[in-house]
DNA sequence: CTGGTGCCCTAC
DNA sequence: TTAGGTAGGGCACCAG
C-alpha cells in the first residue's frame, strides 16, 4: 500500500463504529482537502471512546482510597458494557481533588446510556459529553490544519469492479469507498498538528427556480470554484425534476466540493429539496433517495440514508444549521447579515451593496412572482437569471472574507472548519477550556452540572448624558476590560474560593476579593485556566499583530491578510470568554464569575469618573468601558474651525487640540494600573448627545478626521434611508454648531415628506420578521408573537405569502406605510420587481410626524420641538395647547 | 392621553 | 428542547 504524507484542512469529523462487541472498534473519518488540491478522507484509528468517574461528596488528597471504592470500580469492570476502567488520577474538582478512573465504553453511542446509568450508582461523571471525535483533537491537540503520515487505501481513479477497494476501506474502519479523491489510513500518533496554510477550498454554489404552483423545481444553476486558482465551472439543469435533482447529486459528488453555499439555502433551498425527495419517494426507498439528494461524501448505503447527521443526505435538528458528511453548509445570506447589517435583505440588495458598480449583476429581468409563466414563456431567460443568482454567492463570500474568517477563528480554537462556520461560541471556547483541563488534570464537568443561575447579573454601568453640546472630549477606554479583569484578578472556575471547599486559603494567603464579596486565588497559589488561555491569546495576538505590519511594510498581500484574519479571529474569541463564562449553563460556570467581573469593572470605572471630577476635570459620558471626559483646554478656546477663521482662531484651535491629546495621554497614563490599561482612544473637539445613554454624536479630530455616531436611527437597520440621511445632515450642522441651518434643514425635510415630494424608495421600513414555515408551506407567527396581528412585519409578511413571493423565517420585510390614520396602521410590502415597489403611495403624514420626532430630539437643544418641526412654525403651537 | 407591554435593534 | 452576557432607547399597540 501507497505511503502518504502532506498537510490537509479539516471541514468536519465523524465516527464510525464497527468491530464485534468483544473486540470493538472505533473509527475516526476527517473530511478535508490537501495542500495539493485533492479532497481527502482521513480514516484515523487507535481512539477509544471514554469518559471519567469519581466518587461523591467533598474530599481531599489527604483522604486515601479506600477497599470499598476499589472494590465498586472492580465491580465496574467487570460489567458487559464497559471494556475497562483505569486510574485512578487525582483531579482537581469543584469538591475538592479527588481520584478520578477513565472508564472505556463499547462505542460511543453507549456513553449516554452508560452515564445515565452510573449517575444513578452515584458516581460523578467527568468529560462525559464530549463528542468522540472532539476527543481526537483534545487528545492530539490538534485544530484544523494538520500534517498526516499514513498510506492511501483508496483513490478516485482506480477502478473497482470487485469490490477489492471497498472490502480494503472498510478493513481500515470505513463505510465503504468515500466520494473522495483518496482516502488515506493513519493511526492516531501520526495525526498531527501543523502550521495554519490557505487550503485550496473547493466551494459549490447553488440556485433553484421552482414553480410557485406546484412547488416543483423547474430548473438549477451551479457554480463551482477553486478557491487556489478562483477558476469557476458552471452547470446549467432543466426538465424533469427528479432527473434534474439526480444529475445535480451526481455532479456534486463529482465535483467533490469541501463547502456548499447558496443564498438563503438554509431556509429555502434545502428544505425545498428534501421535501421534493420526499414527494418522489418514500422513506424505504433509501437507494432512489440517494440518487435525488445523496450528497455527502460517503458511499450511498442505507446505513448513510439513516444517519440523523452527518449522513449521505442532508439533515438539519430544528433551525440550526443544516449538516452533511464530510461538507460545511454556508449560507450566504447569514454570513451577509452579520458581516454587512445591511438595511435589506434580498440578494440584490446585497448585491447593489457590495458591488455598485456592476450593473448586469442586479438587473432585474425576471418576474419571481410570476415564475409559472416566465418558465413557460422564455426560460433561457430564467436559466441565465438562475445562473446569476447562483454565482452571487460565491463574490459576497469573497467580498466579506468569510471562509477565510472562518478557517481564522477555526484555526484559533482548533476546531474543524465547520464548528467555526456553524458551531456556538461556548463548541470554540470548549476546544480551548477543556484541553488545557486536561493537561491540568482539572476534572471536566457536564454541561448543565452547574447549578442554574437565577436571575440575571449586574451588567455594564452607564454614566448619565449631559444633554447638549461639549466641547473638547477626550475619550479615553480600558482596552479588553472583561478579558483583562479576568486575568489580572485570576478569575476561573477553578480558582474561585468556595467556602464550603477544602481548600480554604491560610492568612498568608493573598486573595482576590471581588466587590460582590466573591474570592479567587491568587496566581502564586495556583493560576486559572481562563487567564492562562486569555494571556496566551493576547500574546498570539500581539504575534499576528507584528507581523501582519511587517507584511504590510513589505507589500506581501496574501500575508497580510492571514495575520490580519488571525488576529481578527483571536480579538473575537477573546472578547467571547465573557459571554459564556457569564452563562447560565456552560460547564465551568458559576453565577460569581460573570457578576464578579462586571462588579470590578463597575467599580473600576466609577473610581475613576470620581477622581477625575475631584481634580475637576468632568466627565460626560461613560458605558461599560469607556470614558468621556472634558479637556482643560484654554477658556474660549474655538472647538469648531470655519473656513474664514483667521490665524489668531486656527492657532487657538491647534492648541486646544493639543491639550486635549496632552491631557488624553497623560490621563491615560495615571490610570492604568498593571492590567487594567486605559487607552487613549480618540479625541472629539465636539460632542453632542440629546441626553439619552447609547445615543450620541462626536467630531473625532484625533487620531483622524470623521464623524462618530453611536445609537441614533443613522446607526439603525429598521430606519428609513430619507431620515438617516436627514438626521446626519443635521449631525453636520450640529458639530459645527450652525443652529440656523440645522433648524431650516429640519424644517424643509419635514416639509418634503409631508407634502409627498419624497420617493417611496427613500422611506422603506425594514424589519426582521420571524415565524414557523411547516411542512406544507402554511406560515405560524403565533409560536414567535404574543400578538402577530400588530406586528407591521408581519402584517406586511402576511401580504406577500399570500402574493406567493416567498417568506424566509428571519429575515428582514421591507415595507412602506399607506395609512396611519386608524390602529393597527395599514403597511404594504415593498415589492423591488413592481413599479415603485408595488405600493400605492404613502402617508406623508405618518413620515412627517417620524421624521420630527426623530429630528426633534436633536432640534430641541436649538430651541425647536418636535411639534414645531412638524407644524412648520413656533408661533403656532405655543397657542395650541 | 397615559402608562404598560412586546418587540427590534443597538452599545458595550 | 438548546445554549455568549446586560443596559438601554424607542416605536407600535392597546387597555383604561
Amino acid at each position: 500500500m501507497d505511503a502518504w504524507a502532506g498537510r490537509i484542512g479539516v471541514v468536519s469529523g465523524r465516527y464510525h463504529s464497527h468491530g464485534e462487541n468483544d473486540a470493538p472498534e472505533t473509527t475516526i473519518e476527517l473530511f478535508g482537502r490537501c495542500e495539493d488540491g485533492a479532497s481527502i478522507c482521513l480514516l484515523v484509528s487507535g481512539l477509544r471512546p471514554t469518559f471519567e468517574i469519581a466518587t461523591m461528596g467533598k474530599r481531599s488528597k489527604d483522604d486515601p482510597i479506600t477497599d470499598a471504592e476499589l472494590h465498586r470500580i472492580e465491580v465496574l469492570r467487570q460489567r458487559s458494557d464497559i471494556v475497562d476502567v483505569r486510574g485512578p488520577v487525582w483531579k482537581w474538582t469543584d469538591l475538592g481533588e479527588k481520584p478520578v478512573w477513565t472508564v472505556e465504553a463499547i462505542q460511543p453511542f453507549n456513553v449516554p446510556s452508560l452515564r445515565t446509568d452510573l449517575i444513578k450508582q452515584s458516581w460523578m461523571i467527568y468529560s462525559g459529553d464530549i463528542p468522540f471525535v472532539n476527543r481526537l483533537f483534545l487528545d492530539n491537540d490538534i485544530g484544523m490544519h494538520l500534517a498526516i503520515e499514513g498510506h492511501i487505501v483508496d483513490s478516485r481513479e482506480w477502478d473497482d469492479e470487485d469490490d477489492v477497494h471497498k472490502i480494503n476501506v472498510m478493513k481500515h474502519g470505513g463505510v465503504g469507498r468515500y466520494a473522495v479523491d483518496r482516502t488515506v489510513a493513519v493511526t492516531l500518533e501520526h495525526v498531527k498538528q501543523s502550521e495554519p496554510f490557505p487550503v485550496p477550498w473547493r466551494i459549490l454554489s447553488y440556485d433553484l427556480e421552482t414553480s410557485i404552483a406546484h412547488n416543483t423545481i423547474l430548473c438549477a444553476a451551479v457554480w463551482v470554484e477553486d478557491m487556489a486558482t478562483g477558476d469557476r465551472r458552471v452547470y446549467e439543469y432543466k426538465g424533469a425534476e427528479d432527473l434534474i435533482m439526480e444529475q445535480m447529486t451526481k455532479m456534486v459528488r463529482n465535483e467533490d466540493p469541501d463547502i456548499i453555499t447558496g443564498y438563503n439555502i438554509d431556509n429555502f433551498d434545502f428544505p425545498r429539496m428534501v421535501e421534493r425527495m420526499e414527494h418522489h419517494t418514500s422513506r424505504k426507498q433509501w437507494k432512489a433517495r440517494s440518487n435525488l439528494l445523496g450528497w455527502g461524501r460517503t458511499p450511498h448505503l442505507e446505513t448513510e440514508c439513516n444517519r440523523s447527521r452527518t449522513g449521505v443526505l442532508p439533515r438539519r435538528q430544528s433551525n440550526r444549521a443544516w449538516n452533511l458528511g464530510g461538507r460545511a453548509i454556508v449560507d450566504a445570506w447569514w454570513q451577509a447579515r452579520q458581516a454587512l447589517k445591511p438595511q435589506r435583505e434580498t440578494l440584490s440588495f446585497i448585491s447593489k451593496l457590495l458591488f455598485p458598480d456592476q450593473e448586469d449583476m442586479q438587473k432585474m429581468d425576471i418576474d419571481a412572482s410570476n415564475m409559472d409563466v416566465e418558465w413557460a414563456n422564455r426560460p433561457d431567460e430564467v436559466m441565465e437569471y438562475c445562473v446569476r443568482d447562483a454565482a452571487l454567492p460565491l463574490d459576497i463570500l469573497h467580498a466579506i472574507q468569510a471562509i477565510r474568517r472562518k478557517e481564522a477563528v477555526a484555526a484559533v480554537a482548533k476546531v474543524p472548519f465547520e464548528t467555526a462556520s456553524n458551531g456556538s461560541t461556548s463548541q470554540l471556547l470548549d476546544s480551548l477550556v477543556v484541553r488545557l483541563a486536561d493537561r491540568r488534570e482539572v476534572a471536566v464537568p457536564l454541561t448543565g452540572s452547574a447549578e442554574a443561575k437565577e436571575g440575571q447579573i449586574t451588567g455594564g454601568y452607564v454614566h448619565d448624558v449631559e444633554a447638549g453640546l461639549h466641547p473638547w472630549i477626550a475619550v479615553l477606554d480600558f482596552k479588553s476590560m472583561y478579558p483583562s479583569i479576568m486575568i489580572g484578578h485570576n478569575v476561573c472556575y477553578t480558582t474561585r474560593i468556595d467556602p464550603s471547599h477544602p481548600e480554604q486559603p491560610g492568612d498568608d494567603d493573598e486573595i482576590h476579593t471581588s466587590p460582590t464579596e466573591a474570592m479567587f486565588w491568587s496566581t502564586s497559589y495556583r493560576k486559572g485556566l481562563v487567564p492562562t488561555l486569555l494571556e496566551d491569546l493576547m500574546g498570539q495576538r500581539d504575534e499576528h499583530k507584528a507581523l501582519l505590519k511587517q507584511a504590510r511594510q513589505d507589500e506581501q498581500a496574501e500575508k497580510e491578510e492571514f495575520h490580519d484574519a488571525m488576529q481578527y479571529a483571536v480579538k473575537i474569541l477573546m472578547n467571547s470568554f465573557y459571554g459564556v463564562f457569564a452563562s447560565g449553563f456552560y460547564r465551568f460556570t458559576h453565577k460569581d464569575l460573570g457578576s464578579s467581573i462586571t462588579a470590578w469593572a463597575r467599580h473600576n470605572i466609577k473610581a475613576i469618573i470620581q477622581k477625575l471630577d475631584e481634580e475637576g476635570h468632568h466627565v460626560v459620558y461613560s458605558d461599560t468601558d469607556s470614558i468621556f471626559v472634558r479637556s482643560p483646554v484654554a477658556e474660549g478656546s474655538p472647538s469648531v474651525l470655519r473656513e474664514d477663521d483667521d490665524q489668531e482662531t486656527i492657532d487657538a484651535y491647534e492648541a486646544a487640540k493639543q491639550a486635549m491629546i496632552d491631557f488624553g495621554l497623560e490621563v491615560a497614563q495615571r490610570y492604568s494600573k498593571d492590567s487594567a490599561v486605559l487607552e487613549y482612544e480618540k479625541g472629539l473637539s465636539v460632542f453632542f448627545s440629546h441626553g439619552a445613554k447609547k445615543r450620541y454624536v462626536g467630531q473625532v479630530v484625533y487620531p483622524s478626521e470623521e464623524m462618530l455616531i453611536r445609537g441614533y436611527e443613522t446607526q439603525r437597520t429598521d430606519s428609513f434611508e430619507y431620515l438617516t440621511t436627514a438626521m446626519k445632515q443635521t449631525f453636520q450642522y450640529a458639530l459645527t454648531d450652525d443652529g440656523d441651518a440645522l433648524i431650516q434643514h429640519a424644517l424643509e425635510t419635514v416639509a418634503a415628506v409631508k407634502k409627498h415630494e419624497v420617493p417611496a424608495r427613500r422611506l422603506i421600513l425594514a424589519k426582521s420578521c420571524k415565524g414557523r414555515v411547516d411542512s406544507n408551506g402554511v406560515v405560524d407567527f403565533t409560536k414567535d408573537y404574543a400578538r402577530p396581528e400588530s406586528m407591521a412585519q408581519v402584517r406586511a409578511a402576511k401580504i406577500l405569502i399570500e402574493r406567493g413571493l416567498g417568506f424566509t423565517p428571519g429575515m428582514k420585510i421591507s415595507y412602506v406605510v399607506t395609512n396611519a390614520s386608524n390602529r393597527p396602521m395599514q403597511v404594504h410590502p415593498w415589492i423591488e420587481s413592481e413599479d415603485d415597489g408595488g405600493i400605492p403611495g404613502y402617508d406623508g403624514r405618518f413620515y412627517a410626524e417620524r421624521l420630527a420626532a426623530a429630528l426633534g430630539r436633536i432640534t430641541e437643544a436649538f430651541g425647536w420641538n418636535a411639534k414645531e418641526l412638524f407644524a412648520g412654525n413656533r408661533q403656532t403651537s405655543l397657542f395650541s395647547f
